[in-house]
DNA sequence: ACGATTGTCTGACTAGAGTCAGACGAATGA
DNA sequence: TCATTCGTCTGACTCTAGTCAGACAATCGT
């Protein structure tokens, strides 16, 4: 069977048995519309409408009228924003609260009783399944973005990365300022800065930079921990050498820390052969590089 | 993390990112109730309104109302139950096979698109982790129904069973007639017969029938070759005890061939001791026997 | 033969889940 | 400062998805 025909054969057993699983926000006399909204107010507190429409995807409309039923029934509080008078903030009151506990408790009951008839093996078989099924799902809807290396999002990303060095090198990472002649090498033309999100919240980067002569390096990736295993670094790396060279780069260089074994261990399996020396980074101990083929067309679905 | 909390946190992230393939049943003009009506048709050729309403969960008038509407796009064709007159049957047009199959093969690629960005190895792992978790899942919500061992779903199951018997047998196996007097055995007081279903049908049975002196026998029991491996038989075993029990036995004894050795595994596995010949079936090599404690609440929950 | 039951259909509803076109006040930019 | 944009709200819709109460004909049980 390929892997299609389990997807959809799963899909169907899924919805036809536990995608009542949804509907437990219902049976307290609340539409599943009214529910989420108040499921998405309750993950993150004070939060405008225009957020809960873009998270929602629902129509301005819409969620205006979903918030007065919530509100008319005092389970949240909008407010206007401070900031800017013509937003609206809204907020679970004690009430509000209350209740998405106990939908919460019906969630988990349900949740409880389908799996009531399996052996504790069995309970354990499935989660790690299921486990690994969410890491891969979540793994295969992760959108790629390239971003200016100065935004927010950017910043934040090469902050976790740099972050992530300070742990494990044993005498720590120091990156300098972030200056602005930095974050210009990874702009085109000859650079660029792509990330990686899952709902919205960055989980990987990385960037290029020219360093002439058709010659590109690849600068700060970086995985999340709770993503690790999941073969995002490679297709982060894939994407920069594709991206690398569409800006006409032929060849692509990195370095890195002797201490990153994962790291050396995914351009080894990706084709990236050692090289000297080739600059002054004094946290490197290890120089790599890869001819960029074709638009790395070759590279484009791995061996598995 | 505990399995309820793996299965919600799936929960969420599967509904959000592939709940869409069922929505590919959209896309072409047609509501997701016509569409499902169509599918389910499709799957068992000329179907009852009856069956199909049985087997969706909807209103008689709701069918008969999406029906229309799939007879006037030329999609089915109604015609009388010659057997029975009030009864219509729906088969598929030309024209409703045709669109059928281009549902198919959109909600295919749809699936196929989701998977593309995972790597072979990467799609493996998950169409590995899906298929468990979809054997466990249908495992977990199948129902066990007392039936009548004369009923036809009850012969279709022994004759399951004799069938099995027959292939692993070395010298073959010969059931003999089914005499109203050997089903009389599984009926009350004294006896019973149990089947396990999954989507309607047939996936295991199994029967009891009294020894005389609080003995009972369990007799008959099948589990479906496809549900190997999914604790079926445990629970199947478990449940007849506790019928057992219910009416009015202390014990339980059980024979078997000496070929069957998954079976012999799992009644040492419950509880059960070796015994003595208790019977001249000639096709039994050992005997097994258990004590029915309480009301089988101490083998409810099976130490995993 | 005839009353009860069964299988399907019809009409009249309801509730949920959105969509679309403006209205209106607050903020912004030139 | 004034037109424009932005964020939210309102009113008037539509489309699904389903429920409920009968109506009607075919069949069954006695």
């Amino acid at each position: 069977m390929t892997s299609t025909t389990v997807l959809r054969r799963f899909n169907r057993t899924y919805t036809q048995r536990i995608g009542a699983l949804d509907e437990s926000f219902l049976g307290l006399g609340m539409p599943l519309a009214s529910a989420r909204l108040l499921f998405e107010i309750g993950t993150t507190q004070p939060v405008t409408v225009q957020e809960l429409r873009a998270r929602l995807g629902l129509d301005s409309g819409y969620v205006s009228r979903l918030l007065r039923g919530l509100e008319s029934r005092r389970l949240v509080a909008l407010s206007p924003d401070p900031a800017d008078r013509r937003r609206r903030v809204a907020a679970l009151t004690a009430e509000g609260a209350r209740l998405l506990e106990d939908l919460d408790e019906r969630s988990d009951d349900l949740a409880a009783r389908l799996l009531e008839p399996l052996s504790e093996r069995q309970r354990a078989r499935l989660a790690d399944a299921l486990a690994t099924a969410d890491l891969l799902v979540r793994a295969a809807t992760i959108a790629f973005e390239v971003v200016d290396p100065a935004s927010p999002d950017a910043r934040l990303a090469m902050g976790h990365y740099f972050a992530e060095l300070d742990r494990r090198f044993e005498g720590g990472f120091d990156p300098g300022p972030l200056t602005e002649a930095d974050l210009a090498t990874m702009r085109p033309p000859g650079g660029t800065f792509v990330l990686a999100r899952s709902d919205g919240e960055v989980v990987a980067c990385g960037g290029v930079q020219a360093l002439g002569d058709g010659v590109g390096e690849v600068k700060r990736m970086w995985v999340d921990d709770g993503w690790r295993g999941a073969g995002l670094g490679a297709r982060m790396l894939r994407r920069l050498e594709d991206d690398a060279a569409a800006l006409g780069h032929t060849v692509v260089r990195l370095d890195t820390n002797a201490t990153l074994t994962d790291a050396i261990a995914l351009y080894e399996r990706s084709g990236y052969a050692a090289v000297e020396r080739y600059n002054d980074n004094p946290y490197a101990q290890r120089w790599f590089e890869k001819p960029l083929t074709a638009p790395a067309a070759a590279a484009r679905r791995p061996r598995g």
